[in-house]
RNA sequence: GGAGAGAUGGCAGAGCGGUUUAAUGCGGCGGUCUUGAAAACCGUUGUCCUUCACGGGACCGGGGGUUCGAAUCCCUCUCUCUCCGCCA
């Protein structure tokens, strides 16, 4: 959410920046004013209203102690009636702020200085590459077959005990995943974030502070009878612990990170991007989160888009890194960077991380500051990137990695897998 | 799931219809004293809206109500604690 009174008066910047993601906020933005100074004046109206009204029942006071009777009775009929004109102004405030607030969370963040306009993924740009294409034989096989060959995934027993888009991971291959989630938390660990284990199910508080609700609501499984959303990513309910809540400065930054099931529904997906582990409804990732100050908020990107290429340096997967055109960053987030990498099998690029700067949109929503050594309440910067997600890593690392011995595991990974190769 | 108790400023804790602009203590910050520190003493101490400013207004878990006036009374929701039941 932007701040009113950056929208009033950087109005024309607003709509400016605005037009980069694609959208057309001029309208909206003039509502937001004439609501914001029509708020003004009726708050002001009722202040004053209020300001008597308190004045008078202070009176009535001394006057009964003083055993006046009469006069107090006089003055009570005076704020008696003042009292329904307060009711009056307190209903239509409510209502100006309601609408107003509706209008406010309908402005996307503005996207950053370097974002540059686009119209869809294929405008992104890739601003650095590393890592060799490997080449593989021509019988080389997509995932979703190895996976079956060597039996490590399972997803038509997943279909049958729950549906498409929740596989069963299976011997070496679950082990696979354990391994995984551990290499990435001890490497978060090694940066110096600190492990939180969240729960997997959030209020509507939090889905509203992070951005998920009210718009994206249809892409988050719920459950109705405990009014209960399941976590689309640690992001909400890691950032949520910070909702309402004033930092010191020096608690900045704040480094957190966490595995948890991610849970997304992923209504009107079809074909290719959804074969095999490509797009999942239940899949693992481990998330950092960042809170710092707006000063330092760009070099924590920075930071955070280091470790997680070094991830995948680490598990010797090629990659590269696009910052997002207007037109795919997301509403909530000022500058994202997309980490691909190559499948070669599929003979496609797959994101596998996506760390984005969201300044303080977020803190806006949920009231997230931070108090600074001067005494001053300013609003936080939120960061947050995929340190991974598991599903399109495994995918990648079980094309790029297969031999007719076997598919063989990274270096690095051995000592958490226990094993080297995966074959029959 | 059943029964009861409770939710007050960073923390502890009073207040239970009108000098509460919330007592008091601890903590924090500033000062006096001191070579320095401690102790003692003095002062100060939240958030938000509005205003150039002076000032005004809101906030005692959330929401609603009663009243001229609510931290205080009523309704409702949420959470916490105690006991019982169930249970990984």
């Amino acid at each position: 959410m932007l701040q009113l009174h950056f929208i009033r008066d950087n109005k024309e910047f607003v709509i400016e920046r605005l037009g980069i993601k694609n959208f057309n906020a001029t309208e909206l933005v003039e509502e937001i004013i004439r609501l914001d100074n029509d708020r003004r004046s009726t708050q002001k109206n009722l202040d004053d209203n209020l300001a008597t009204s308190n004045q008078l029942s202070k009176e009535i006071g001394n006057l009964f102690k003083e055993g006046k009777k009469d006069q107090a009775e006089e003055v009570r009929k005076a704020s008696t009636e003042l009292k329904s004109l307060v009711k009056e102004l307190e209903l239509s405030l409510n209502q100006i702020e309601k609408t107003l607030n509706e209008k406010l969370i309908e402005l996307p963040n503005l996207p950053h200085e370097s974002v540059k306009a686009g119209k869809s993924d294929t405008d992104n740009e890739i601003v650095y590459e590393e890592g060799t294409l490997p080449e593989l034989a021509a019988e080389a096989l997509p995932h979703w077959e190895l996976a079956s060959k060597y039996d490590i995934i399972d997803f038509d027993l997943g279909s049958k005990v729950t549906g498409a888009g929740f596989p069963f991971y299976k011997g070496k291959g679950a082990r696979l995943q354990r391994a995984l989630i551990n290499f990435f938390l001890d490497e978060a660990l090694k940066n110096d974030y600190i492990e939180y284990q969240p729960p997997l199910l959030i209020n509507e508080d939090s889905g509203f502070g992070t951005g998920q609700l009210p718009d994206k609501e249809g892409q988050m499984y719920y459950v109705g009878e405990d009014n209960l959303y399941l976590i689309p990513t640690a992001e909400v309910p890691i950032t949520n612990i910070y909702r309402n809540v004033i930092l010191k400065e020096d608690q900045l930054p704040v480094k957190n990170v966490a595995f948890s099931n991610c849970f997304r529904r992923e209504a009107g997906s079809y074909g290719k991007d959804v074969r095999g582990l490509n797009r999942l409804h239940q899949f693992d990732k481990v998330e950092i989160v960042q809170i710092s100050t707006p000063e330092k908020s760009y070099e924590i990107l920075e930071e955070m888009k280091a470790h997680v290429a070094d991830l995948l340096r680490k598990l010797e997967l090629p990659f590269r890194i696009l910052r997002l055109c207007g037109g795919d960053v997301s509403f909530a987030s000022a500058l994202t960077y997309d980490f691909e990498v190559y499948s070669a099998a599929q003979k496609r690029w797959l994101e596998v991380s996506s760390v984005s700067n969201f300044e303080n949109f977020q803190a806006n929503r949920m009231k997230l500051r931070y108090k600074s050594k001067e005494g001053k309440t300013t609003l936080a910067h939120t960061l947050n990137g995929s340190a991974l997600a598991l599903p399109r890593i495994v995918a990648a690392m079980l094309e790029n990695n297969q031999t007719e011995k076997g598919i063989i595991i990274p270096e690095l990974l051995r000592s958490y897998t226990s094993y080297e190769i995966i074959d029959t």
